[in-house]
DNA sequence: CGAATTTGACCAGCGC
DNA sequence: GCGCTGGTCAAATTCG
């Protein structure tokens, strides 16, 4: 199978599958299967462009849906009283019939063109609106470059891909904030780190999916280590990103306790018992869950001391292939160019669920943003849920396996990201496509676990930070066929672009992401709360 | 021998 | 208050 599907995945755009052996045989328990969500990177191109049309395109597509809505309606009326007329036919001469005939055609007719520049005037509204948007998040693109970074803010550095090598010895890892400043940073990494991975390791990446892991960074494991060398030591630059919350009070607190109960998920079809998320974990426990007969193991961070990040790895009661990655918490030290990917991914997703679970007016707000903002794509790949225990962010990247077109549909839109390193394809593809909403094709916020409500979220009309991120993410699914780590993080950046008052530098916040190899995004709750307080299982890794 | 994993015990939150 | 469940701790065990 392994095999099978890699060649799958190199070749056929539909599905996305990781590169992965099934074959734990023989396997202690020392050896961990772990998935590589990004194995490879490759840069792509200007994304500034890219978003722009897609913006137009957009507004083209919302004024011709708006269009055919009328169209439908003014066909109802004309059938309807062609129908009278039909039936009034009999035994009536025939040109009075053709007279009113004549004359309702006429008024529809000019109904119709009424329609149309009603239409036309929405749709010169619209373009208005959205160049005013744009006028504005270049301006705060702008602001943002002169008062953090001046190097590289938009989040399209193609510079940085060009010299990704060097870039990365430069800035080897940056810390995760959940600052809007940070932001263009955290887009940026991926794609960095996707370049850099590029030139070094793409045979490595056979090589580590001949043994069956995958990894969502390429090199983790080497830089890990080198990494965790230095972390050990907190003295470093991150110091003043670090725990803004110790400086003030009660506001700060809350959000804190917000975000550790935010969670993101990554849902990702796997046979691996792991995905290599760039980061060191250490397993501190492993339990049964109640209703899923695999175990759910937990790990910490431990790339720094005192790092609060979490995350739990349970298999799909329903389909073992599935490997739920719930991600708890932010880094508090520098992170590796492989981490920094689902990092980032987790840290919006927290971002997100903060700011969509505010209980005030505010979190309604969000919703409301959100959905209105997603509207353009239907499907439920990312789902938000603010139900009660913990707000749980689910990208679902597990992608039915005919499903992976892309339908370009106005109300229904499935996502589908090609496996493989079909990059060649994809540009054309996510370049436009991505920033459509095509990419991210839907959000579903519900304060209900069992009933979400779907929105659809459009990444567009959020802000910079929306923009930046879904270029870097583009950047990074063009490139990549371990697009998927990319994919999550720009959508939960995206997500949670919507709403940075919220977030705060905390590096408190949990986020749990769970990650499937397919590529849909869903926000679920956390409905899943079984658990048996004795581990049931001999096998090592907990979907097994 | 140090580090990582295993796994039973322990604790906290929640519903009844 | 009690039991259940999720989550964590830490001693024991295993691995390299
Ligand atoms: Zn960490």
């Amino acid at each position: 199978m392994d095999a099978a599907a890699a060649a799958a995945d190199r070749s056929l755009p539909t599905t996305i599958q990781f590169p992965l052996n099934l074959n734990c045989s023989g396997d202690k328990r020392a050896v961990i299967d772990e998935m590589d969500f990004f194995a490879e990177k490759k840069q792509d191109d200007d994304p500034v462009n890219t978003h722009v049309d897609d913006m137009k395109e957009d507004s083209k597509n919302l004024a011709g849906l708006e269009l055919n809505v009328n169209t439908g309606l003014n066909l109802l009326t004309t059938n309807t009283s062609s129908d009278q007329s039909v039936v009034l036919d009999d035994g009536i001469s025939s040109n009075m019939e053709d007279k009113r005939a004549k004359s309702e055609m006429a008024v529809l007719q000019a109904e119709l063109q009424r329609m149309n520049t009603e239409n036309q005037r929405l749709r010169d509204v619209l373009n208005q609106v959205t160049s005013n948007y744009k006028t504005l998040q270049m301006h705060l693109v702008t602001i943002m470059q002169q008062d953090q970074k001046p190097d590289n803010i938009n989040g399209q550095l193609k510079h940085a891909v060009i010299d990704g090598k060097a870039e990365e010895n430069k800035v080897p890892r940056k810390f995760m904030d959940l600052g809007l400043a940070s932001r263009a940073t955290d887009t940026e990494e991926p794609s960095l780190s996707s370049s850099s991975q590029d030139r070094s390791g793409s045979s490595r990446d056979n090589v580590e999916v001949a043994s069956k892991e995958i990894v969502l960074g390429k090199n983790v494991d080497s830089e890990e280590r080198r990494i965790s060398g230095r972390e050990d030591s907190p003295d470093h630059g991150w110091g003043s990103n670090k725990f803004p919350k110790f400086s003030s009070s009660k506001n700060d607190d809350q959000t804190e306790a917000t975000m550790r109960k935010a969670r993101v998920s990554v849902r990702a079809r796997s046979e691996a018992p792991l995905i290599t998320d760039g980061c060191h974990w250490r397993k501190y426990g492993q339990k049964m869950a109640k209703g899923n007969p695999c175990p759910r193991a937990y790990y910490r961070c431990t790339m720094a001391a005192g790092c609060p990040v979490r995350k739990q790895v349970q298999r799909c009661a329903e389909d073992r292939t599935i490997l739920i990655t719930t991600y708890e918490g932010n880094h508090n030290h520098p992170l590796p160019p492989a981490a920094m990917a689902m990092a980032s991914t987790t840290t919006s997703a927290a971002r997100m669920l903060l700011s969509g679970s505010m209980s005030s007016a505010d979190g309604l707000m969000n919703s409301n943003f959100l959905s209105r903002t997603l509207l353009p794509c239907s499907s439920s790949m990312a789902t938000i849920s603010a139900s009660a225990p913990f707000p749980t962010v689910t990208l679902d990247l597990t992608q039915p396996p005919n499903s992976l077109q892309f339908q370009k549909p106005q109300n229904h839109f499935h996502l589908q990201f090609p496996n493989g390193s079909p990059a060649a394809q994809l540009p054309q593809i996510f370049g436009q496509t991505l920033y459509n909403q095509s990419k991210f094709s839907g959000l579903q916020m519900s304060q209900d676990t069992e009933h979400p409500a779907q929105l659809q979220a459009p990444a567009m009309h959020q802000t910079t930070d929306v923009l930046d991120t879904v270029s870097a993410a583009t950047a990074a699914i063009t490139a990549d066929p371990n697009f998927m780590a990319a994919l999550a993080s720009a959508i939960t950046s995206i997500i949670g672009g919507a709403h940075p008052n919220n977030i705060t530098n905390n590096n408190t916040s949990l986020a749990t992401t769970t990650t499937t190899s397919t590529g849909n995004i869903t926000t679920t709750s956390n409905s899943n709360n079984n658990s048996s307080n004795k581990v049931g299982n001999n096998s090592n890794f907990p979907g097994n």
